[in-house]
DNA sequence: CTGGGTGCAAAGTGTTTGCACCGTG
DNA sequence: CACGGTGCAAACACTTTGCACCCAG
């Protein structure tokens, strides 16, 4: 389980500072759940930091994002938008396309796939995005009333 | 095969007028193997219709898009992207990070494991997104000299 | 000849950068 | 107390919209 302490521990290994703005920040990362556009993420850190900057939302995001701390998700258009990485292995995810919720996908089984697809067409493959998006129970329950 | 000319009829059908600068539009999508940023369609079709305005380029993506002729790639940070539908099936594509050309992956079997991914999970999952990357032949010798 | 299409300019979004001041380590 | 971090404003990049004129059907 990722804290927003062991973060800050990661981040001052780094030599980065820790400031209360990047505590807030790192807090709300790791209680969230869903994936967070730097607006939202700026939202949400603004009611324990009223006077954070949005410019230092993109700033720590993009350190957290060097240092492997949170994924980008691929499914959104207009904005960005990241979650906790919370499985160090390769893995994917589902998109809960009512509330956003995340879940991991940690049985990758595409490198078989990778491998023949390589063979097939003669490319090197070294990576895929994969995402899958739909509605989790609760969502389900919401839509059918 | 899709032609210029295909397009161009489904889009009459359709009830879009087909215009020069559509035409030029559809001729360099359709001779195109990479993806395409509305701002580089921009200066092929240039070429060609030197007067056309990139609003022009962005509203016919945006139709051909509609009418599911063209595919939006995910990978791309910084800008949207598109290409050429050549498969009707539900299909996903490799893009060497070099040249930029997109191959198409047809047989995609990714349902099974999206079944068994809802059993698990209790989500209702409706759609994926994957993208393999990596470099094509012709890459894969430039990098080696 | 009419309604959709075009191109310009301007406005709207999302993101990055320059710079003076601030506060962590 | 030095140097990285912050926040403001401004710049930047990409995309959309308003409007008058144009031309395909």
């Amino acid at each position: 389980m990722m804290t927003e302490r062991k973060l800050a521990t990661l981040l001052r290994r780094e030599g980065y500072k820790v400031t209360p703005q990047r505590r807030a920040i790192l807090k709300i990362v790791t209680e969230t759940h869903d994936h967070l556009t730097p607006a939202a993420l700026y939202e949400r850190v603004q009611k324990a930091q009223p006077h954070i900057g949005l410019v230092t939302i993109y700033r720590t995001i993009q350190i957290l994002e060097q240092l492997g701390l949170i994924c980008e998700m691929h499914a959104e258009r207009t904005s960005r938008s990241y979650l906790l990485k919370r499985a160090s292995e390769h893995h994917h995810h589902i998109v809960c396309s009512g509330c956003g919720t995340v879940t991991d996908v940690t049985h990758c089984e595409l490198e078989k796939l990778q491998e023949q697809l390589a063979k097939e067409t003669g490319f090197e493959i070294d990576g895929h995005i994969l995402e899958f998006f739909g509605y989790c129970r609760q969502c389900q329950r919401l839509k059918a009333e």
